[in-house]
DNA sequence: TGGGGTTAT
DNA sequence: ATAACCC
């Protein structure tokens, strides 16, 4: 089968198709009441009929989307010359993605330019150190996936997870009153395993990969981008099946595969959650497979990691998840930093922090809320270093300095400047020689500007004393400090 | 090894 | 403030 699209067409795997004999079709209470998930009603197959509370966790079902090398594929968007060329995306010495015309041509993620070039002499590469761009295009992506439902959670730039059980019960409902005649699966089914379509779990994520069908269809036709999906009923698990086909297609995981799809993992290290401290300490205690994780002493365990940590990748190592998809919303920092190979005196130092700081000014006027903290990281160049050791200050923003934020062209750069190189000075004294490899300047604790309702304080006070828009000599005008009330929200 | 992000301690 | 995790 093939779904054809603006631009051509993506190819997707056969469909399985069945009738599906609805049990009760408009019958009774076929309206949820508010609140919680409609009841499902299991005809000849079950003994018991099954309902879901409000909030259940029993039976999710969630889709992961991941958007194929993501910065590589908005290169393309941009400049459509590269589409059919090797494109890699550099940052420093380093090609962070690339294009699968590149990945045919053996070039890998994170390799070095240097590799890379050596693989493919032909390869073309973009510099990708701006991330503007892909972060536009990434929250397009996410606000797509709100409008299936409001419970998106992103994970890095390029994926996301949705929580579409009410959507998926909403549909199994109105099949039922329709007296339904088909659900076909979209996309593959992990394993090839059988649709039960008795089965109102397999139903439910046979709804789920028609719906997932339907946003990498909206994110193709509306964005132009591509990428994978996995369906299943907790987050890691929609995680790990979305990998499983991976150029532009999907898969849905039924819950009998669920050991067959953990096991497939060829070390705990695969495991999202397991990190690299914690594959450490697993390996000291000589555990390397899932089944050595799933097998191993909960006690002896705990004892290394902690309850909790124990409990939860003992329970990650069966599939186990009950993690919420928490909406992401607008992001809790903004940040932006610049690696280099040497930064040793003070000047050139805060001339990168202006830097730095100029940047973020601008993406905070856009975002429209003010950061009441601010915060400066360095990374200091040492040869024998645990390498990626970073040290931070931070510190609260002057109420007076959080003031001409949202004002357009009000100096607030050089108290901030100011801020940052006293942080600076906290990490590094000045009379003994330094040699940084990073700085990184960080807004955070983002407070949305006070709406001004009527009857508010607020309203009443900027209506009296509304802002001078001379923008210069503020300074002598008493100004009302809406946004240090204790009342915003 | 980049340039971002999040949550837990 | 750091350390862990994710991409």
């Amino acid at each position: 089968m093939q779904l054809s699209y603006g631009g051509g067409c993506m190819e997707l795997p056969e469909e399985e198709e069945a009738d599906w004999l609805c049990p009760e079709p408009g019958g009774r209470g076929s309206h949820a009441a508010p609140g919680r998930v409609s009841s499902t009603t299991l005809g000849a197959q079950s003994g018991h009929n099954k309902t879901l509370p409000s909030g259940s966790t029993a039976h999710r079902v969630i889709v992961h989307t991941d958007l194929d090398c993501f910065y590589a594929q908005v290169e393309m968007i941009h400049n459509p010359e590269l589409r059919d060329k090797p494109l890699g995306v550099q940052q420093k010495y380093l090609v962070v993605t690339c294009n699968y015309e590149a990945r045919r041509l053996g070039i890998q993620k994170l390799m070095s330019v240097r590799d890379a070039k050596e693989k493919c002499p032909e390869l073309v590469l973009v510099n990708g150190e701006d991330l503007t761009q892909y972060r536009e295009m990434s929250y397009k992506v996410t606000e797509l996936l709100e409008e299936f439902s409001p419970l998106v959670e992103r994970l890095g730039f390029d994926e996301n997870f949705v929580d579409i059980t009410e959507l998926v019960e909403k549909r199994l409902a109105q099949l039922q009153r329709d007296g339904c005649s088909k659900v076909s699966v979209s996309g593959h089914v992990y394993n090839n395993q059988t649709v039960n379509l008795h089965d109102v779990m397999h139903i439910r994520l046979i709804i789920g990969s028609q719906i997932a069908a339907e946003m990498r269809e909206a994110m193709y036709n509306r964005l132009g981008l591509t990428g994978c999906a996995g369906v299943a009923s907790n987050k890691l698990l929609s995680k790990l099946v979305s990998g499983t086909f991976k150029p532009n297609q999907q898969t849905v995981l039924l819950p009998e595969s669920c050991q067959d799809l953990v096991g497939s993992l060829d070390h705990i290290s695969k495991i999202p959650g397991i990190g690299y401290k914690t594959t450490k300490r697993l390996e000291l205690l000589g555990l390397s497979s899932v089944r050595d994780l799933q097998t191993f002493s909960p006690v002896i365990l705990a004892k290394e990691l902690g309850v909790s940590m124990a409990q939860h990748i003992q329970k990650l190592s069966y599939g186990d998840d009950h993690s919420p998809v928490a909406s992401s919303g607008p992001p809790q920092s903004l940040s932006d930093e610049d690696s280099f190979k040497k930064c040793s005196s003070e000047m050139e130092v805060k001339k990168k922090i202006e830097e730095l700081l100029a940047n973020l000014l601008d993406r905070i006027s856009k975002d429209g809320r003010k950061p009441h903290t601010i915060r400066l990281t360095i990374r200091k160049f040492s040869s024998t270093n645990k390498w990626f050791s970073r040290e931070s200050r931070q510190c609260p923003i002057p109420s007076h300095v959080i003031q001409k934020f949202g004002t357009g062209s009000s100096d607030v750069v050089a108290p901030l400047v100011g801020i940052l190189m006293k942080l600076f000075r906290k990490m590094i004294k000045l009379e003994m020689p330094f040699h940084l490899t990073l700085l990184s300047v960080c807004f955070s604790n983002l407070k949305a500007l006070p709406t001004l309702t009527k009857g508010s304080i607020g309203f009443y006070l900027t209506q009296s004393s509304p802002p001078s828009s001379s923008g210069k000599k503020m300074d002598d005008v008493p100004q009302v400090q809406v946004n240090s009330c204790s009342f915003v929200p």
